[in-house]
RNA sequence: CGGGGCGUGGCGCAGUCUGGCUAGCGCACCUGCCUUGGGAGCAGGGGGUCGGAGGUUCAAAUCCUCUCGCCCCGACCA
């Protein structure tokens, strides 16, 4: 392709909205083109990197018996409201109506499709397992599109759907697309991190993450130095060192009730009392799918909303409104667990409140608090779970040795265990009859990967301060040709190169009529795997320059040899991907 | 949704506080000459309702009100 006709567009300087290295990049190459907050036309050279990234997905599913094919965007609403998707999200589900006043949802998965289509077909057992697959545009109302194009409010995502006749085989095709993730990110360029994941409102049993540390990435999730052990935040555990022991529980000063007037938050209270943040009961009220929720934690933890909502079930959580814990007769900032005794609030006790003593709590009452509180003694803490945020430095729960890092990621794929979420009587129903002619309940697994995204996190890693460095497998070229000199010889020259490389490379070739400076700086920056120059000085010792864009490494060999050269590199470089 | 920032030729910016003459600079673009190993040079040229609406004023890019858009931090995130 010359350059002249591939509508490529280079940036001097990058807008200055761009902030993150991909983003720039991407911008300043001519790679994408932004039309609206998170929105963004891939233009040209965008379009093929995201096309040799979808090869590369395809390839992979492909190996594990996943089959292409295509849904649509625009989803009637019935469908999502059999599931009840449609009441369940929030804004970032766009709904519309068409001319004849019929509810539709632009698609931010594609669940209720397939599933609609599964069963329409699946009858026995015979048409089980089965894998569908497609790389197809979503829709989500993000609320803070970010990074350019990491997190999008359009964007294309390979979603991978499986059937199963029961979990165990469930169970047993999940690593074949965990390894064919691994393969793919890989191939790309990229080592990810499989971490443990909370399923949310997906639900189902098992979920995991494909992160790519990254200082600009949007997601955060925890590692253990010392065995490995990597999570979510939203799902870690880590060891909550016991703070306070209590010598005599049995002549334990009893509850005392101290007039505590307009002081509510945990940091006045420390003032207050003149005692650390770990000596409180911190109590928050929550307002879960509309029941009130009394959380308590220990002062020096943080509670995850994650974590307790998925304790508790809940598919809406929100901290309670003032006006309904006034209504209830209960004060923000003096709440506790202590005398709670209302049917109509569920109280949940973090387990850093499992012994300890003599510490501070709310009263229930405003302007109160208790001293001298002794969890066990003054309220119930025979159940408690774990709702408390991960905290750097926290010792690993797993290894019991290692402290936990809190590292920042690009989310690039999501595998989740479903289940019987989307096929259960509930939901929408899917059944087959088994070899005894019994009816049996289909078990679904679901896979993504974002596309452009993935895009990103790969110029993320791979660029230097020239511009992006491309792996083989998803550049956009493999060679950019460069002529020096206006003389017909070179020219010859030029066209004989592309020819005989044409067979083997997808080549640009710069025929503008810039200088070789600003050639040079376009090449790095597009960012092709290998540069091949020829010239008037070259032209005379009979060579051609090659440079690999990876390694600044060149070369330079007579002409009749560089296709067999490049071959070589290319293969090597491929291989090392894998 | 809360907090912050920014909207001036395609891109990057100055001018706004303190209203005033023809709205300026660099890059890019067009024409000509020249030039081909790391974003050349010279000469000439085109392109801007200053995000939008309303208001104040003899006079608004500049002051006031409203509004729209974009970016960043946070909340949120199938």
């Amino acid at each position: 392709m010359r350059l002249s006709k591939a509508f490529i567009h280079t940036l001097y300087e990058a807008p200055k909205d761009a902030e993150v290295i991909s983003h720039i990049l991407l911008l300043r190459g001519g790679y994408i083109y932004p039309v609206a907050a998170g929105i963004y036309a891939l233009l040209p050279l965008g379009h093929r990197v995201v096309q040799n990234i979808s090869r590369v997905v395809r390839e992979e599913m492909n190996r594990i018996d996943g089959v292409e094919f295509t849904m649509p965007v625009l989803n009637p609403a019935e469908l999502w409201k059999e599931t009840g998707r449609y009441f369940d999200i929030g804004e970032e589900l766009i709904r519309l109506k068409d001319r004849k006043q019929r509810e539709f949802v632009l698609a931010m998965t594609h669940e209720e499709v397939v599933t609609d289509i599964a069963r329409k077909f699946i009858r026995s057992y015979r048409d089980l397992p089965f894998m569908l697959y497609q790389i197809q545009t979503k829709i989500r109302d993000e609320a803070r599109p970010r990074a350019g194009v990491i997190r999008l409010r359009e964007f294309l995502m390979k979603d991978a759907y499986s059937f199963h006749r029961d979990f165990d085989d469930l169970d047993e095709y999940y690593p074949k697309v965990y390894d064919a993730y691994r393969k793919i990110f890989e191939r790309c360029g990229l080592r990810t991190a499989a971490i443990e994941a909370d399923s949310g409102i997906m639900g189902g049993s098992g979920s995991h993450e494909f992160m790519l540390e990254s200082p600009n990435g949007e997601d955060q999730f925890v590692l253990c130095s010392h065995c490995g052990y990597q999570a979510n935040t939203e799902k870690a555990v880590g060891v909550k060192p016991r703070i306070q022991e209590l010598k005599d529980p049995e002549n334990a000063p009893p509850l005392e009730k101290v007039h505590t007037p307009n002081i509510k938050t945990i940091s006045d209270l420390m003032e207050f009392f003149g005692i650390n943040r770990d000596q409180f009961v911190k109590s928050v009220a929550y307002l879960a799918d509309g029941k009130l929720v009394l959380a308590a934690i220990r002062g020096d933890f943080e509670i995850s909303e994650t974590k307790l909502r998925n304790h508790l079930k809940a598919i809406k959580m929100e901290m309670a409104p003032e006006e309904v814990l006034l209504d209830k007769g209960y004060h923000p900032g003096f709440l506790s667990p202590i005398g709670i005794n209302d049917p109509d609030i569920s109280v949940v006790i973090d387990s850093s409140l499992g012994d300890g003593g003599l510490m501070v709590a709310g009263a229930n009452e405003e302007d109160y608090h208790y001293k001298n509180v002794v969890p066990g003694r003054d309220f119930d803490n025979s159940t408690t779970v774990d709702i408390a945020e991960v905290r750097k430095g926290d010792v690993c729960a797993q290894c019991g040795q290692g402290k936990l890092e809190i590292r920042r990621g690009i989310e690039l794929g999501h595998t989740f265990k479903l289940g019987t979420k989307y096929t259960d009587e509930n939901s929408m129903n899917v059944t087959y009859l088994d070899d005894h002619g019994k009816e049996r309940r289909v078990v679904m697994g679901c896979y993504g990967i974002g596309i452009e995204r993935l895009m990103a996190a790969v110029v993320e890693k791979w660029h230097d301060e020239n511009g992006i460095i491309w792996p083989v497998s998803i550049a956009p070229y493999d060679i950019y040709l460069i002529v020096i000199g206006k003389g017909e010889e070179e020219k010859n020259l030029g066209q004989k190169m592309y020819d005989t490389l044409s067979n083997d490379f997808q080549i640009l070739w710069d025929d503008r009529s810039e200088s070789p400076g600003v050639k040079f700086k376009d090449a790095d920056l597009i960012g092709v795997p290998f540069r091949v120059v020829i010239s008037t000085k070259l032209f005379k010792e009979n060579a051609v320059e090659v440079k690999v864009r990876e390694t600044g490494e060149v070369f330079k060999c007579a002409p009749e040899e560089v296709s067999g050269k490049l071959i070589e590199l290319k293969d090597k470089m491929r291989t090392s991907l894998r």
